[in-house]
Parts: C-alpha cells; structure tokens; sequence
RNA sequence: GGAGGUGUGGUGUAGUGGCCUAACAUGCAGCCCUGUCAAGGCUGAGAUCGCGGGUUCGAAUCCCGUCACUUCCGCCA
C-alpha cells in the first residue's frame, strides 16, 4: 500500500528492510527486535524486525562461535545489535515472501541491547486479540506492523492535506484549547482555573468561532489540524477527543469549497488506496431526497435497496393499521430485500426486534416465495392491493419485503436501520469502493419539541439562502441552509457551510432559537461584535479526521486509527485515567466535591 | 440512562447438566537437530471456566445479581 523507506536514513543506519543482493559481501550492522528465532541446534537463524522491514540473520558457530553462543539465549522482541556481513542466499534458499529474501546477514557479533518478557499477545502474526489488553499495552500493539502501516498512513494522508493546502495559499494557524465554554451543543469538558477559583475554562469542540474571527482579520484562507473534544457516549465512530481537519475560506460559495474539497479527496483516496471512487465528480443529493430515499443524510450509496413510499397502493385500504397511520398524515414504505424470502418465523422476529429498538411500533413482511405470497397482513389486504404493492416496487420471487407504517421520521429511522442491517448481511456494499456524495440544501432549523424553540440543524452560524429570508416569519422550518456534508460509504465524513457574515443576519437566527440579546452577547458576543467590522462573506468545512482514515485503512473502529484511544467509557485503561486528584489540588482549585456520585 | 452480545491456561478457541481429573492450536520452559523462514521432533509446566449467590445428588453449562469489555438506542449545536 504503501511505498518503502529508503536507506540509508539520516543517521546512517541500515534499517532491516532495505538490503539486496547488490550489498552482498558488504559489512552490515543492523538493530532491531527478535521477531522470530529457528534454532536448528547447529545453525540458529533470526528474523530481525524493525519498522522498515525484515532481515534474516543466520549465526553459524563455525563463522563466529562468540555469537552463536549468545544467540542461544535470544527469545521474541529481544533488542539487539548485529554486526555481520551480507551474504546472498545459498542456491535454493532464496525466500520469495521477503522483501529482503534474496540475502541474509551472516553474524560475526552481536548485542543485546535489552531484553524482553514474552509479550501478552503476538506481535509478529496477525490476530484478532481482546481490545482492552491491547490498549492496556498499547505500545505494544503499534509495534505490530499493521498498527504502523495505519500510523504511516495516517502520517502521509495529512502531509498531504497540509501540502495540498499550502499550496492553495491556506495558513494553518492553531488556535487555543483553553476557551470559554457554551452550554450549546454536547457537553464541553472543563477545565478549572487556580487563578480564578470557582471558574472554568472548556476544551473546544470544534474551533469554529475562532476561523470564523480569523477571516475577520483577513487571513482569507485558514487551516487546521485541530483536536476536538466532546463529553459525550462512546461509539466506534465517536471518541471523546478527536481530530478534525478544519478549513475556513473567505470570499467563496457553497461550489467554491465543495470543488476544491473534492479535488482534495479524490487526489488522497487515488494516491494512498487501491480503492476506486464509485462517481466523479461526487453526486449531489437533497437531504430532502436523502431522507426519502435512504432514510439518513449519510447513505451508503454502494448498493441500492432503497426506501419505496407505497402510500398510494394502499390508499383506501380496509387494513386499520395501514389506514389509521395514512389518515394521520404517516406514511407507509418498503424495502425489498434480495433473496429473504425464505426466513423464518425466527429470523423474522428477530429483524422484527430491530425495527421496534429502531422507533417502529411493528414491522409488515411479506415474502414472495415459490408457493406464493407469505404474510402475516395477507389476510387484511386484498390481492389486488398486494399485487399492486409488490409490483410497483419491484420484488420478485424469493425477495423478503419489509413495510413500515408511521409518521415519516419513525418510518425512515427504522428502514435506514434495516437498509443498513440488511446491507451488512448480504454484503452489499464493495469494501474496495468509495462512494463520496455531496447531501445539500439541508433544512436550517428544526423544531426542538423539548426545549419549545427553534434548533440550529448543523451549526447557528451556517447562513441560509437570500430567497428564504421571507420563510424566517412565516415557515422557519423551510429555510434551506447553505450547509453541505461531505459522506462516504455510510459515514459523515464532513460538513461545513457559507456562514452568516452580518450581524443582523446572525441575530435573527439566533432569536429564532429563543436567545436573549443578553444571552447572545454573553455567550457569542466576540463573533457578533466581530461581524460589525468588516467581516468578510466567508465559509468552511472540517472533516472528521480519524474518520477519514478509518474509511481509507478499511478499519471498522475509529480507535484502530488513532495511537492512544480511549475506551467506550472514554478511559485511558494504560493510564488509568481518568483519576482521582489529591485533596491539595482541589482546594488549589476552590473545588469541592459531593459525596456520592449523582446518580 | 436503556437494550443486545461476549467473558474458559499467556493468546485465540472448543466444550450448552454427569463421559470435564476441562480439550485443541499457538505461545512458554527443557532436550534433540547445520539451511530454516508459521522450521521440525520429543518432554513438561500452565485455567479454582470474570466475581458473588441460588437451583440440582451433580454446574464452565441453568437461574438471579454484579463487574469488565463491546455493539446499538438516547446523546453527539
């Protein structure tokens, strides 16, 4: 995948994965770890191991009796210095697997630089071993080659956005961690102050209003390798800090910063992957069309299976479940699933189990099968109604169809959740292929029923569109934002958007979302104020970084990718942390705390 | 906060009420072996089956509780 160092490096070392037969007879020295030792009694050879490959080491006592001798007391991951000479391989023992399997260095000394218990799992074969002991010895976990092939991969994916920014004229500028923190979104993590006890800083969860100043200055062009941090539930998409590849450009629109974005993805999955992109340029799609067609705004668009709304076919139908939802103003859609139609009554209750932890109150099935249709709701419709059903969406003989009937966000959550379950089972999806798209025109504000008031869907800075402004009185649940979101596969990879850039474009998104001026200018009044000066049209996007590479390396948790993950709990289990503070801390602090845990 | 899955020598697994005095592979230790490369051969050590309670004549196995890990829902502007 990736190409191989080249040797000598900067130090003059020879490292053991660069040797050939046109060093033989050359004196060597190598260092590096006992990846394997074979000791045939007489003759002992050694596999030497270090990030750049293998080279076989043979000690013969008769060449170097010395060095036979302490080679006897060599085991796995030993740290040792060989000084010897290259040798071509003797006829017939040339070793084809190796890179380096031409040669192999005859030992005429050798030294042990430290020695090693036998490791808690292997590391010179690949295996699947419990997560939690490899995070405990996480050190030793990324002394596995796989582990270092995703952290070299990791490496020269973002020298390649920083090269390929830097060219374009962005700056990358850091931006502090210690801020001030804002009860919007997930919960921040704090951070207390000694020099002001009682309060807080907060670690960012994203860096936005600080791109958003920077283009106030005039930077015009910002970047960022910027970690995030977000006190929220673990997933194997999700860690409590991560990695963002943030952007922000002036003077630009929604096509401006998608084109360029894209150029930057295509150039990243073509030179580090051998995976294809499934469409270039990316598709487009309505999160609208997203929705009705997939159920999420982060479709895996590799295979089909889409969400079919059957409304019409059922439309007067005496089957009350069906009618009840209809007449409410609910919907009822399918999903053919290829090749089902023989499960069985436990398979069904299972699938069954899934749409009810999904938000469904059931879930229809009918089974087209040899002997005919199959379906608990056969008796409540008529044929007619099932030929006209199954027909309309396209299901044959042997397909499994699974109909849903509520009010259309129960319905999408539920067969999104199918889609994806049944897309897992039948491998649907090509792991060797890419499918970016581009979901747009995302609605600005939702109706949040808890808090009574209008909620930003992506960001409260994401502008909207100019002939929506009348939509802001009469229907704000229709204003389009000119946010985009950039997935894959399945994945939110990224979003972004053209943000407000005027103080009174800003304020009215704001007061739909129920903020005081008071609270507004406590809680954003730098960025506020800052639109008053100038601000420049401006917009952006960050990627989700550890994402991104999660997708590229084939990896299906996002902590295989990142060298010192916390657990589901959001702990370091290597550390310990996180973990109690002395007394003395706290009252440096002014920080006391409750007896129990709240519950 | 909720639901599911998993937990057996160092590691990965098998064992679903008695045949378990817990099996297999690998690793580990010792011995043999001069062309191996997942070396091979022989011998050996190593597990109170996550923890606690219960049911039973009898529990790795069934039940209850608990802990840990993990996946999903909630949450993630």
């Amino acid at each position: 995948m990736l190409p191989v160092d080249v040797r000598p490096d900067v130090i003059g070392r020879i490292t053991c994965g660069s040797l050939t037969a046109a060093d033989a007879e050359s004196p060597v020295t190598l260092k590096g770890w006992v990846n394997r030792r074979r000791d045939l009694g007489g003759l002992i050879f050694i596999d030497l191991r270090d990030r750049f490959g293998l080279t076989q080491v043979v000690f013969n006592p008769e060449v170097d009796a010395g060095a036979h001798e302490i080679a006897n007391k060599l085991r796995n991951e030993y740290v040792i210095q060989v000084d010897g000479i290259v040798r071509s391989r003797p006829e017939g023992t040339v070793n084809p697997k190796m890179a380096t399997g031409e040669v192999e260095v005859e030992a005429h000394g050798i030294t042990i630089l430290n020695e090693s218990k036998t490791p808690p799992f292997y590391i010179n074969e690949e295996g699947d071993f419990d997560e939690a002991l490899r995070l405990k010895y996480r050190y030793l976990d990324l002394r596995r080659p796989s582990m270092q092939n995703i952290m070299l991969l990791r490496h020269r994916v973002v020298k390649y956005m920083r090269d390929f920014l830097d060219d374009r004229g962005f700056v990358e500028v850091e931006t502090p961690l210690l801020i001030r923190s804002t009860p919007e979104g997930a919960r921040d993590f704090l951070v207390p102050s000694s020099a002001q006890p009682g309060e807080f800083y907060a670690l960012p969860q994203s860096p936005q209003i600080l791109k958003q100043l920077l283009m106030v200055s005039g930077l015009d062009r910002y970047f960022q390798i910027a970690r995030c941090f977000r006190d929220e539930a673990q997933r194997a998409d999700r860690q409590p800090e991560f990695s963002q590849l943030d952007i922000e450009m002036s003077f630009i629109t929604p096509e401006d910063l998608m084109a360029l974005m894209e150029q930057l993805m295509i150039e990243i999955t073509e030179n580090f992957t051998e995976k294809t992109i499934q469409q270039k340029p990316f598709p487009r799609m309505t999160y609208a069309d997203a929705l009705d067609r997939y159920g999420n705004d982060r479709p895996d668009l590799r295979y089909g299976m889409e969400l079919q709304n059957v409304s019409h076919a059922l439309r007067g139908t005496g089957f009350k479940a069906f009618a009840g939802v209809l007449e409410a103003g609910g919907q009822v859609k399918a999903i053919v699933v290829p090749g089902c139609g023989t499960y069985t009554r436990k398979q069904i209750d299972e699938i069954t189990e899934l749409a009810k932890s999904a938000g469904a109150k059931g879930l229809a099935t009918i089974a087209i099968t040899d002997e005919g249709v199959k379906s608990p709701i056969a008796k409540f419709l008529t044929e007619t109604e099932i030929t006209a059903l199954t027909n309309g969406i396209g299901a044959g003989t042997g397909d499994l169809v699974l109909l849903v009937a509520d009010q259309a966000p129960v319905v999408a959550k539920t067969l999104s959740a199918l889609r994806e379950e049944f897309g897992k089972r039948l491998e649907l999806a090509d792991p060797n292929v890419m499918a970016y798209a581009w979901i747009v025109e995302f609605p600005l504000l939702e109706w949040d029923e808890d808090g009574n008031r209008w909620d930003a869907t992506h960001n409260p800075f994401c502008g909207y569109f100019e002939e929506d402004e009348a939509l802001l009185q009469s229907d704000p649940g229709n204003i389009r934002s000119k946010q985009y979101d950039l997935v894959a596969n399945g994945n939110e990879l990224g979003g972004g958007s053209v943000r407000n850039h005027k103080r009174a474009q800003q304020e009215k998104v704001f007061d739909l979302m129920g903020l005081s001026e008071e609270i507004q200018m406590d809680r954003f009044g730098s960025i506020l104020t800052a639109l008053e000066y100038g601000a420049p049209p401006h917009g952006g996007i960050a990627f989700g970084l550890d994402r991104t590479i999660m997708l590229l390396a084939g990896e299906e948790s996002i902590r295989d990718v990142i060298a010192f993950p916390k657990n589901n709990r959001g702990a370091d289990v290597m550390f310990d942390a996180p973990a109690p503070v002395e007394t003395g801390q706290l009252d440096d602090l002014g920080l006391m705390l409750k007896p129990a845990p709240i519950a």
